[in-house]
DNA sequence: TAATGGTAGGGGAGGAAACCAGGATCATAG
DNA sequence: TAATGCTATGATCCTGGATTCCTCCCCTAC
């Protein structure tokens, strides 16, 4: 027992056998009372059922647990599945099956549809619900079950917030909703959407159709290939920053547009040139050089299930343009980037060639034809706002200064927001006209300013109306991605914000040399520097090593039990063993590292996070000495470097006594505390230590009141060991400091 | 075993290969 | 005069460090 994401189960050893099958057996009678459609918890799928499966075996009551299912005489099934998919990775998962009732495991949902630094339940609840709960260690909850009637009391509180917290989520994300929605549209089982892929949900929508035309779907041997097929191009970006409206122009759903335009589809493609047809008018040949009869001739089954996932997103857009309430705001737009993400797994499904039914003519013509469009839209832009266009009203020539896949950023050189949104809807009109239905270019946002930093990586202020920006949006950079510490990504922001915003680039290299300065005297906490990575496979199958791996490994030679798994993020933090080791032997378990006072290497933040991202926002306004401008400046001068306390060195290291006043080596016949220097000052000093012990344990009181009102205990002392909560790794560090400062004081008084 | 949407692309880290400077060693001339 | 000792010089090899290039890996954009 004890992933991370254990459920709330006593142990065993804590009660005689009898009553805890008496219990167990009076929890199946339970559920068979209730006969809920839904059984929902968190990680109830790999950890909670396995669990109480495997107990009941062990009390031999299997029998009578495993009816939960509405199918008299059909026993709960559970067996290993691994699953690997692009979207979800690999993953070991339990496959529990009760018949009649529907397992839906709040973590699955969340690890699917949201993308987090961390999934534990405390860190999913604080992001969503702004509440946690206390995270017991599940080594003490034997403990808590044997104490007092009070410690079984406390213990059934953090049980019912266990089963209440993931409910609460599925309240406020509307997940059941949301997922019965899809269900409605792809015609798959609910659970289907959370154990299986995006293909099933294809398939099904293909064979809802094949149904009602008197057709069947062929059965392909999938043989094993893994050839490929040209993707979409990215248009070569002229990087900089813009300090000038840049208009998006963005094709509406390209791919499934273009199939529905061209009809593309496993019914309409014709194997060869055909000679008795007329290209244009019975059939299209496609830029990849393959042939499509028209819809006139028949009309694909592709198209229909296109055009009906795309009127249910437009459905989806109109509650979300009529709805109030922002968080509703943000499901509806869950949904309708549900329906968008199934409408364009329809074009991967014809390209997954180890899927069902893999036809990369179809795929292969969509992208060509998209490549062909992007450059079209590109041309033609810039073509017709030649300055003097419009009968004036164009000053400068246009020029496109990026585009990727279905989308174009365009320089019109005009002055305000107002100018680039008129271009820019006239342009998508324009464009808009020279494409078959219902392929249509959208004006859609002008970004202003625009920071450019190479393909797929960039960022600026939004604006969807003239007079205020909506966001400050960020596309590829390190503040969007997860495998990077959340300092590098709240500096970046900030200073982004600081140059975007306030237009003030001053103050934003200030403050980013500010926080080095922080850094580099370990002033940061720690839970700003914790980087965190999937494990993607099993350990032997990698072959270069790598931080989280190597440590993931570490980890589980220490504690099989907690260490991270297949499919997990791994924390780590890089802690200082010189300059010439490897990052990878530098990685530590963050908790570790903090309750054993191991340094930190500030160097390794500075040099390997902080710096590269920082300079490439830097670069293109104070030009290519903005890195060591920063890395080297002024700031970086001073520096603090904690002190080993374990492993390596520590252990040959004998500690001599100096002088608390000023630090001085001790003389053998001093009294242990002062050098007989400050022997003088001995009051002051100790007047001094005292206030400073004072003010640690102050706050040292805050944070602690801060962690009981989280737990909700005001009486008793707080248990908490979440490894997401900022507040936990500050507790702890003032608690490092306080038994430092009592130890100080201590050594004064009796000296 | 059964099941698995796609390609394009940036960027960090590790590791091999190519590169270079400096020292040790040795042969040779004088 | 021949043999020997010594030094200066240059060639060669080895070694450690810095640099470059390539591959693996993660994660993102669309």
């Amino acid at each position: 027992m004890g992933h991370k994401h254990m459920g709330s189960w006593i142990s065993p050893n804590s009660l005689d056998n009898t009553s805890y099958s008496y219990h167990l057996a009076k929890w199946a009678e339970f559920i068979r009372t209730c006969d809920p459609d839904i059984l929902t918890g968190y990680n109830i799928q790999n950890f909670d059922f396995p669990y109480i499966f495997d107990r009941a075996k062990h009390l031999k009551i299997d029998s009578v647990v495993h009816q939960l299912s509405r199918v008299r005489n059909v026993p709960c099934k559970i067996r290993d599945q691994m699953s690997q998919s692009k979207q979800m990775g690999n993953r070991v998962n339990k496959q529990i099956s009760i018949e009649g009732r529907i397992i839906f495991d709040v973590l699955q949902v969340i690890l699917r549809d949201y993308k987090l630094r961390s999934y534990t339940l405390n860190s999913v609840s604080y992001h969503f619900l702004n509440e946690q709960k206390e995270d017991v260690e599940h080594q003490i909850i034997t403990d808590l079950q044997n104490g007092s009637p009070l410690d079984r009391r406390r213990l059934a509180v953090y049980c019912m917030k266990d089963a209440y917290l993931p409910l609460r989520l599925l309240e406020k994300l509307m997940s059941v909703i949301n997922y019965m929605e899809m269900a409605r549209v792809t015609g798959v089982p609910l659970n289907f959407l959370i154990f299986r892929g995006q293909q099933v949900k294809v398939i099904s929508q293909l064979m809802r159709r094949t149904k009602t035309q008197n057709l069947f779907l062929p059965v392909v041997e999938g043989g094993q290939s893994d050839d490929t097929y040209e993707g979409a191009t990215v248009i070569e970006p002229m990087r900089g920053f813009y300090n000038e409206p840049i208009a998006t122009l963005d094709f509406a759903s390209l791919y499934p547009s273009i199939m529905i335009a061209h009809n593309l589809c496993y019914t309409t493609l014709l194997k060869g040139c055909p000679e008795n047809l007329k290209e244009g008018e019975d059939y299209t040949k496609t830029p990849s050089g393959n042939y499509f009869v028209k819809p006139s001739l028949r009309k694909g089954l592709l198209a229909g299930i296109l055009e009906d996932l795309l009127s249910a997103r437009k459905r989806a857009k109109n509650e979300l343009k009529n709805e109030k309430d922002p968080f509703k705001q943000m499901v509806l737009n869950g949904r309708q980037l549900a329906l968008k993400i199934s409408a364009n797994s329809v074009y991967g499904f014809t390209g997954a060639t180890v899927g069902k039914l893999p036809c990369l003519e179809i795929s292969q013509s969509v992208t060509s034809f998209g490549r062909q469009m992007i450059d079209l839209t590109k041309n033609s832009v810039e073509e017709m706002f030649k300055a003097g266009a419009l009968d004036g009203l164009v000053k400068q020539d246009a020029v496109v200064i990026y585009g990727d896949t279905d989308s174009v950023m365009v320089k019109f050189g005009v002055e305000t927001v107002q100018e680039a949104m008129t271009l820019g809807l006239k342009a998508a009109t324009e464009v808009s006209k020279k494409f078959v239905q219902p392929i249509k270019l959208e004006f859609e946002k002008v970004y202003f300013p625009y920071l450019l930093i190479n393909k797929k990586r960039y960022a600026g202020l939004y604006f969807t109306k003239p007079d205020k920006h909506d966001k400050m949006d960020c596309k590829g950079l390190e503040t969007v991605r997860r495998d990077n510490c959340p300092l590098v990504a709240t500096v970046l922001n900030k200073c982004l914000e600081m140059l975007m915003i306030d237009r003030n680039a001053t103050a934003s290299l200030a403050y980013a040399k500010n926080v080095i300065s922080d850094l580099l005297c370990n002033r940061v906490d720690i839970s700003m520097l914790i980087i965190s990575k999937e494990l993607t496979r099993r350990g032997e199958k990698y072959q270069a090593k790598q931080a989280h791996v190597e440590l993931a490994e570490r980890m589980r030679q220490r504690d099989p039990g907690s260490a991270p798994r297949l499919g997990d993020r791994v924390p780590y933090v890089i802690v200082a063993k010189g300059k010439k080791v490897a990052a990878y032997e530098k990685a530590e378990d963050p908790i570790y590292v903090l309750r054993n006072g191991i340094p930190i290497d500030t160097r390794y933040y500075l040099e390997n996070q902080l710096a590269k991202p920082l300079a490439r926002i830097f670069d293109p306004i104070l030009g290519d000495k903005a890195e060591s401008l920063l890395i080297n400046g002024d700031h970086t001068r001073t520096k603090t470097v904690a002190q080993i306390k374990v492993g390596g060195l520590a252990k040959h290291m004998k500690v001599i006594p100096t002088c608390i006043g000023c630090k001085a080596v001790l003389q053998k016949d001093s009294n242990g505390a002062l050098c007989a220097y400050c022997l003088p000052r001995r009051h002051l000093i100790y007047a001094e230590k005292v206030a400073r012990l004072k003010v640690v344990q102050r706050h040292f009181g805050r944070l602690w009141s801060e962690c009981q009102n989280c737990a909700g205990t005001f009486q008793e002392e707080v248990l908490c060991s979440a490894r997401d909560c900022p507040i936990f790794y500050m507790r702890e560090k003032v608690r490092l400091d306080l038994h430092e400062q009592m130890q100080i004081v201590d050594r004064l008084s009796k000296a």
